[in-house]
DNA sequence: GGTTGTGAACAAATTCACAGCG
DNA sequence: CGCTGTGAATTTGTTCACAACC
């Protein structure tokens, strides 16, 4: 069969994280095979998008068995991009900055974590979990230096619009925005944002209307 | 007209948040009123969109001339259940409890942080930003006695859901998991999740995908 | 004139249901 | 028989385009 121009859904990009930590969990407790039901069940969805997902990938199950899990992960792995390493920037090196610095779980995932920069030169220098913290300045230089593939802005709202820019001007492709606000970069840089105040507001919306006034709407839950 | 069947679209409900932070800078800098057009440049989204999400919460603009910042922002606060406080309790007291912890904007928000929470106790006693640290036995206690609405975990995957089901059992209805895991909770309670990892695999996926992977067919991926 | 609000058209994502294969 | 892979049906979300209204 010829290989066909895959286009992945976005939302099936979004899932594969998902399925990829199921297989390493199922990888580590030997279990060599796994069904379409059951990868379900762990990753919270259920066994037809499991499959439609998985399908994307290529056809990499067996009818009547399942899917071999480290056949799985090997191919899901080489999908994302994970066979090899993308260093990773952190730009604003505050309480959030210096958390995620301090938080071990990216190195060992694949994204060291080559730099710490900050505007505030009262933090250059000083150093953090091993990193020590470069003028922003410096970004251009520190990006062709160790070949930077991600940003993440970890600075006030304010400063992130500008942060961005400097991002990808220094021809950063890829950034993950913490700040409280909407930035705007070309088409040909992924974006990608986490925000505190957004998801407990969208909680709030839901915690509303569960304890307020009657009829309540069904809702979602599992992931 | 009678009020209405109003069921607000998930992916709406999770753009509010959004429209409501640019109603906000607007109507700091004394903007009296604003066109969908200009909202959705601020928010990062195309007009048609804002007008249809607005439409869901009542039809609050004038023709001819756009949306009046103070009222939609009134309208908006109400329907997101932002007119009152949601005390919330963060589960595990590490880096990034800590960092949730030190981080301002909560409080001022409307979201209180009221307790912290870790099952080591060692930790108990600590404080943390003005927080005293609690057992999570005392879960249930500290629920009934301030009136937790949202719980957020920030505990290392291998606890999340054994924190999930003691924050469910406590009687709070909204999670927020931070920790890389995925959790089951029960249909009524309302979850999100903020998952480090996952968002740094999707951007390595268009990462890869750009940096024009050697292999498969003569195709480039638009964005 | 300008801008909203909304049906209708379109697109993406999810779910169903079953043929096809091990 | 059991489970995958996938067309078809359905649901959800987005965008268009324009009548309605200020």
């Amino acid at each position: 069969m010829a290989e066909r121009a895959r286009r992945i859904p976005e939302a099936t990009v979004a899932r594969l994280p998902v399925y990829l930590r199921c297989l390493l969990e199922l990888a580590e407790a030997k279990i060599a095979t796994i069904s379409s039901e059951r990868l379900a069940e762990l990753a919270g969805v259920n066994a037809a998008k499991v499959r439609k997902d998985l399908s994307y990938l290529g056809s990499y199950g067996t009818r009547g068995v399942g899917y071999d899990v480290e056949y799985l992960l090997f191919q899901m792995s080489r999908e994302l991009g994970l066979t090899q390493d993308w260093p990773v920037v952190i730009v604003g090196v505050g309480n959030l900055g210096q958390a995620l610095a301090n938080y071990g779980g990216f190195t060992d995932r694949g994204f060291p974590i080559a730099a710490l920069v900050d505007a505030d030169r009262a933090k250059v220098g000083q150093k953090v979990h091993g990193n020590v913290v470069r003028h922003i300045d410096e970004l251009p230089a520190i990006a062709a230096e160790v070949g930077i593939a991600i940003g993440i802005i970890a600075t006030p709202a304010g400063a992130a619009q500008e942060v961005a820019d400097r991002l990808v001007a220094a021809g950063i492709a890829s950034i993950l925005n913490f700040a409280p606000a909407v930035i705007a970069v070309p088409p040909s840089t992924s974006l990608r944002k986490v925000d505190l105040a957004v998801e407990l507001q969208i909680l709030s919306f839901y915690q509303q209307r569960r304890s307020g006034s009657i009829a309540v709407g069904p809702e979602r839950a599992a992931n």
